[in-house]
DNA sequence: ATCTATTCCTGGCTGC
DNA sequence: TGCAGCCAGGAATAGA
């Protein structure tokens, strides 16, 4: 499932085929996938730029910005072959985008410059240790639940909060506000080394993520918790657990996360 | 403020 | 082998 990293190598591997082309015509949209029809607005358009906002990818055209999501399974693709899943097509100048989504969690909106968009939290990459502390220490609610708040920070997803709450030795269900200045510190070290090794390789494939290209990324054999529910853990060789947590599993090892 | 439940969707499992 | 039923989960939403 695309997080922070599967985003960020979308980016990498689209951005140099489609920053510069511009929109002759759409082709295919789900109006699932884009609950307001915006094709009309986009053709003639140029993209100038493509950036990562959290777990979106935004492309910057001449009079607004086009907003990617992927949600669970939506893929971009700059040289894929359209198949019953291609929700939709941008037709550049040069070759076509395809948007590709089994099972159609993703969105695509375009905001006109000026119009107000959703305001998410700091970015999970770059955030601070001391405005993560800070942030911290403000919430009374339990640290998983949290970490998966887009408003508190953006990008982190279920792979990667399980992934860094292991390797700072935090449980997911603990307080927020109570952890020690020391683990908090200890799990913003966490989440930056997490999201910057997963980026490095390019990204988890489980199930469906691919980049523009079509390539798998190869994080996924580096999961420590996530998915291993049942087998031993790598530090200690506890059963790895899972729980429900917020309609969400968590996975951790109950001797060597801490609440 | 925080929490839970529900909805969206469909391929791929599981179990009979 | 076939098929019903369940599951995964990001995010929005409603309600407690």
């Amino acid at each position: 499932m695309p997080e922070l990293p599967e985003v960020e190598t979308v980016i990498r591997s689209v951005a140099p085929k489609i920053e510069g082309r511009s929109i002759l015509g759409t082709q295919r949209f789900s109006a699932l996938v884009m609950p307001e029809d915006c094709t009309a607005a986009l053709v003639g358009q140029t993209i100038h730029s493509v950036s990562r906002y959290g777990k979106h990818i935004l492309m910057e055209l001449d009079r607004g910005v086009l907003d990617v999501h992927l949600g669970m399974t939506g893929k971009l693709l700059t040289n894929g072959a359209e198949t019953p899943y291609t929700r939709a097509i941008l037709v550049l100048d040069r070759g076509r985008l395809l948007y590709d989504d089994i099972r159609q969690f993703g969105r695509i909106r375009y905001h006109e410059r000026g119009e107000a968009t959703d305001e998410l939290g700091p970015d999970a990459l770059t955030i601070g240790p001391a405005e993560f502390a800070e942030r911290l220490a403000a919430r009374r609610g339990r640290i998983k639940p949290l970490l998966l708040d887009q408003r508190f920070v953006r990008g982190l997803g279920n792979i990667y909060a399980d992934e860094a709450l292991f390797r700072a030795g935090v449980h997911p269900r603990a307080r927020a506000a109570r952890l020690s200045a020391h683990r908090a510190q200890s799990l913003h070290q966490a989440i930056v080394e997490v999201l910057t090794a997963a980026i490095e390789k390019g990204g988890s494939s489980i199930s469906d993520y691919v980049d523009a290209e079509g390539r798998a990324g190869s994080f996924q054999v580096e999961h420590q918790v996530y998915g291993r529910e049942g087998e031993p853990c790598i530090r200690c060789g506890r059963p790895i657990r899972r729980i429900v947590l917020a309609q969400r599993s968590a996975h951790y090892c109950p001797k060597c996360q801490r609440v």
